[in-house]
RNA sequence: GGGCCCGUGGCUUAGCCAGGAUAUAGCACCGGGCUUCUAACCCGGGGGUCGCGGGUUCGAAUCCCGCCGGGCCCGCCA
């Protein structure tokens, strides 16, 4: 029985030499399916030849992370700088006690093909065994999952329904979804939550907004932003309008029918314009919280009881308060007003609690904005004895005039961003494909603008700023979704085409031959197949860190190598054998190309 | 003023947390490749004091300290 077990991570992919750390999990349910050669079982028998060769030779490496000092590198599958470590602490040189390691690393080998020693490093290379098995792995009917098995909640978006979803919601949104999808891949089962806050200022306006103002026949969330920035605009010159919606705040607080109605079907209609604006974007919620729920139940009186048992509360010209100055926040933290109503914070506490206690994670996609209180938020459910979150903060996207405000009217839409790139998405699949039909040429350009914004905010990472630039939202040349749509459109043009010429030759000959895949000898193919061995450490990564931009690149890597495959080894003129090698190779690179797009959300395309 | 994040060719960016062999890509620029499975592709070229200065180390883009520049935050808003 395996008590505990070694999860291997590697950082990144190409050429340039780089980190691999392995981290030991004791929980059995993380457990990887063992049957199932990925790159993970490669470099777990690396693991163990490198330390029964250590043990061989008298010689201990200090527990640690990476103490193996495994590296994917352009000289290597994996490589070993072990020999580095151990030379202070034994006084000899490094390419001494690397010789010394490589002669005791025995010939037990399975997924390994041979070790090479390079001056002081240790090189590991794949075996014919190994990229046969992940070829047989990629061409199974279900793809690939990992085993973690927990219950994740991640929550995103979470917008306030005051307006439309803009441009820098969807970082928010991408990159929730974008996790939603490698968590799952990699086996969690996990609730994506949308967090209502209907009992903030926000909502009261819009209501107010709302007894002022028409809303109009546009997009719903859009006819609530005109009546939420109307009267804010109106509260500037009617100071009054404020009161107004103090009196919203306190009456919903309260529970009054009417003001409940209200704000209710205000919230349901925006909440319907901005999952409009979701789905164009392939993402869902699977549930939707409202913060309301956690007064009504009574969860908020709970915790504030709670916190007051700390000793760190206290009430100052009528609010209540907590002093977190201890835990490094100069500032108090207001829990109550003094007109007795909750605030933000305080529903966000109950909500929070309630997460931790109905999963084994639980993940938050924030703006930088909420840093401080994101911590402070952390640091009191610490003192409630609660599991924190997992909190994933994305910095600014910000326009060239300044950062958006939706108060203030100052934003581009998420649905005015996605028709402009649709449109010109549009445009160049027609350039391309004139002889289709209209319906195709549309189905392509909106799969091909979904993937293309998509794209965009998850290949950078979450912690740079970023200013919004239309020249480059669309601009979807190069390094975007659309280069690896077409790898995939281009692997599914030549199945297709395989499998008619397949058919023609069985009518007349018989019988085909199996699939031989020790054919597989060009650099361009091996290579392939090693890209694609990499799926389970990128999703397992990705999983566990909360960093979904390096499937990103990882999706970029995968439809370069199938590039170089389908330019260099012609799969339909090769000969019948061969071809049967090349087609299960495109069969296979065409499934994790899918994988790998299904889950960063974008669209794999048949053709385009 | 304090806290957090970022700074990598002209522009955008990977790698950094867990230090190792020629620093990743894209755009733009120069040149080459469609009678050959979809050229939304592929190949080659030029272009880098990894913000600056110290330190640690056999070895620093990566770790530590200081500085400079930019972003975000410091509400009885959310």
């Amino acid at each position: 029985m395996i008590s505990e077990f070694f999860w291997l991570y590697f950082l990144q992919t190409r050429p340039r030499t780089q980190c691999l750390y392995h981290h030991i999990q004791l929980l059995n349910k993380h457990i990887i399916h063992t049957g199932v050669p990925m790159f993970l079982d490669f470099m777990s028998e690396v693991e163990g030849l490198l330390h029964a060769a250590l043990e061989r030779c008298g010689y201990k490496v200090e527990e640690g992370v990476n103490n193996l000092g495994l590296e994917l590198s352009p000289h290597a599958d994996l490589a070993s700088s072990v020999a580095f470590r151990l030379a202070p602490v034994l006084k000899k040189s490094p390419v001494a006690i690397a010789r010394e390691i490589h002669q005791a690393l025995g010939q037990n080998f399975s997924y390994v093909q041979k070790v090479e020693l390079s001056g002081p490093y240790l090189n590991f290379f794949m075996s014919r065994k190994f990229l046969d098995r992940v070829i047989q792995q990629a061409l199974a009917d279900n793809a690939w999952t990992g085993r973690m098995n927990e219950r994740v909640i991640v929550e995103h978006t979470s917008a306030n329904p005051d307006g439309p979803l803009h441009v820098g919601h969807i970082r928010n949104s991408v990159i929730g979804d974008t996790l939603v999808r490698i968590l799952r891949r990699a086996g969690c089962t996990v609730d994506a939550q949308y967090y209502v806050n209907d009992m903030g200022r926000q909502e009261a306006m819009v209501v107010v907004g709302c007894d002022h103002f028409q809303l109009d026949g546009s997009k719903a969330d859009h006819a609530v932003a005109k009546v939420y920035i109307a009267a804010n605009r109106l509260m500037e010159t009617n100071p009054e309008i404020r009161d107004e919606a103090d009196q919203v705040i306190q009456r919903y607080e309260a529970g009054d029918d009417e003001t409940v109605a209200k704000i209710q079907s205000a919230i349901k209609y925006a909440i319907g314009g901005i999952e409009g604006t979701l789905h164009r974007m392939n993402i869902r919620h699977d549930s939707y919280h409202w913060e309301s729920e956690f007064v009504r139940k009574g969860d908020v009186s709970e915790i504030l009881g709670q916190l007051e048992k700390t000793g760190l509360t206290e009430y100052e010209e009528g609010a209540f308060q907590l002093d977190l100055t201890s835990y490094g926040f100069e500032k108090k933290m207001v829990l109550k007003r003094a007109n007795g109503t909750s605030l933000y914070i305080t529903r966000d506490l109950a909500y929070h609690r309630w997460k931790s206690l109905n999963s084994d994670r639980s993940v938050d996609v924030l703006g930088a904005d909420h840093k401080l209180v994101s911590g402070q938020l952390c640091t009191a459910l610490r003192l409630l004895g609660v599991r924190e979150p997992e909190v994933v903060i994305f910095e600014f996207v910000s326009l060239p005039t300044g950062s958006m405000s939706t108060r203030k009217g100052k934003f581009i839409s998420a649905d005015e961003l996605l028709d402009e790139v649709e449109k010109q998405a549009y445009e160049e699949v027609k350039v391309r494909r004139p002889e289709e039909s209209e319906a195709f040429l549309k189905v392509v350009a909106a799969q091909v603008a979904t993937g293309a914004v998509r794209y965009d905010v998850v290949k950078v990472s979450p912690d740079k700023a970023t200013t919004f630039d239309w020249k480059q939202a669309l601009d979807f040349e190069k390094l975007s979704a659309p280069f690896i749509q077409y790898s995939h459109a281009r692997a599914c043009s030549i199945l297709r085409k395989g499998e008619d010429l397949c058919k023609a030759e069985t009518s007349q000959e018989g019988q085909n031959d199996p699939a031989q895949a020790d054919m597989l000898i060009g650099e361009n193919e091996i290579a392939l197949i090693k890209k694609i061995a990499q799926f389970d450490l990128v999703i397992d990564r990705a999983a566990r860190e909360l960093k979904p931009h390096q499937l990103a690149t990882y999706a970029r890597e995968l439809a370069e190598s199938f590039n170089h495959f389908y330019r260099y080894s012609p799969v339909l003129d090769a000969e019948p054998r061969l071809r049967q090698a090349r087609l299960a190779l495109a069969r296979a690179a065409r499934n994790a190309l899918r994988t790998t797009l299904e889950t960063l959300g974008i669209d794999a395309l048949e053709t385009m």
